[in-house]
Order: C-alpha cells, then sequence, then structure tokens
DNA sequence: CTTGCATACCTCGTAGTCCAATGTATTATC
DNA sequence: GATAATACATTGGACTACGAGGTATGCAAG
C-alpha cells in the first residue's frame, strides 16, 4: 500500500515526455516523433504507452490540455504545470542518481 | 509470445550480478554486498531479486554454481561461463545504448 | 469513388520485472 | 536462550510498459 515505490529503472517514459514538453508545448503524435528524433532513433514510445502516460500525468495535475482544430484533425496539446515541472526535476534527479550508480558498477570508477 | 523482451530499462540487476561476477567469483549475500558498496549506496539487490536471477541465471547456462560450507554456513558460489560471458556484452551494449539516448534528450546533445 | 496511407486519438488485456514479506537454518554474541 | 548477523529460498502481487486493435479525418492515386 501507500506510495513506497521503488522498481530501479522505471518512469523512463514519463521522465522523456516531462523534458520534451518543458520546452515547447506539443501534441501526442507529435511527441512520438520527436522522442524518436531526441534519441537518435534508438528509443520509440508506442501509443500504448504514450497515450496513457499523458492522461495520468495530467489527472495528476502535471501537465495542461488544450484541444486544438488543425485541418479537420483534432489535436490534445499539452503543456507543463508548475507541478510538472517540479515532477520533472524530481525524476531527473532520480535518473541521474540510478544511471550514475550502474555506470560506476560498470566502470569501475566511484564518485 | 516469443522472446521479443523490450521494456525500456528491464534487466539492470541482471546486468549488475553478471558484471561484479566477471570480476570475480562470489556467493548471493557477498554479491548483494557488493553492488551496495560498488553503486555507492545507491542501488541495493533485495534477496527477492537476486536470487531468482541468480537461479534464472544458471538454468539459462549463464552462471556456473559450486557449493562450498564455511564454517558451518552453506555458500553457493557462481562464475560465469562463456555463453555468461556473451550475455554480460550484450547487456552492457544495450545499456549504453538506451542511457545514452536518455541522456541525449535530457542534455540536448546528439551523437 | 474507393482504396490506401498518413495523421491523430484512444483502450483493453497481458506479459514481464521487480519487490516486500516471509520462512528455514546455522553461528556468534551477550 | 534471546538477539543479531549470515545465508539460502519462495510466494504473491504490484506496477510498468507494450502490442494489438479500434475510431475517425484528410489526401493522393487509380
Amino acid at each position: 500500500m501507500s506510495g513506497g515505490n521503488s522498481a530501479f529503472m522505471a518512469g523512463v517514459p514519463e521522465l522523456l515526455i516531462l523534458k520534451l514538453l518543458s520546452a515547447r508545448e506539443m501534441y501526442g503524435y507529435e511527441l512520438a516523433k520527436a522522442v524518436q528524433v531526441a534519441s537518435g532513433e534508438t528509443l520509440s514510445l508506442g501509443e500504448g504507452v504514450l497515450y496513457p502516460v499523458l492522461h495520468g500525468l495530467e489527472a495528476g495535475g502535471a501537465l495542461r490540455a488544450r484541444t486544438g482544430l488543425v485541418s479537420g484533425r483534432r489535436r490534445i496539446y499539452y503543456s507543463l504545470t508548475v507541478r510538472g515541472r517540479r515532477r520533472l526535476q524530481a525524476l531527473s534527479r532520480r535518473w541521474q542518481q540510478v544511471a550514475g550508480a550502474v555506470d560506476a558498477v560498470m566502470g569501475g570508477a566511484h564518485a
């Protein structure tokens, strides 16, 4: 029960989404492409991951949604709230810590 | 079905175990402590993770097990097989790729 | 006009990973 | 003879992430 979440490496999709949205407002489909480009075609967010995370973040007050209509197609633009920015910082720190620790084990170098 | 494993960041515990065992033979309990030390007390492999992974790796032919008895206590020492070394290299490459891609998104720098 | 492709959204079912809790047994400490 | 550290192990479930499938619009080709 309760929040005590851990899971070594969880939350990376969320991190990437928050990071990209912190630069500029984007809509889902655009976001998916942006992840591919920004990661050098190495990572790709499937829609089965993307949309649930987006909705979860919005429900949690980390994202603000705005609906637009461009040439007949519905788009939902997302941008960070203050809370989202805080969440980004927390996840970012966590990622750096964990990735750094893994690299320390792998490389032998220790902080 | 089928092997298609993905999961962004999965397999890190396995990677750490293989890496540490590639340096020297160790037994489970020792391994758990070694992860803590090598990661600067940042990571910690619970026993509920450690032993199942160890058994899985052995079953998959990546590890060789040797039973020892030290002052009444049973210890199971594990060491890498050739297959284990190959598995380590594969997981290691994968980690570098994914971690690098995440850092690329986070940092803006692109290869 | 209808077939096919790209855009754009969404959800369900589940596979797979990891974890906390719990259990056994031995030795050492007090 | 209780407490703690060592040393192994399993079970049950939580949670993430993902593939597959579904709806709908616009556009180009034939």
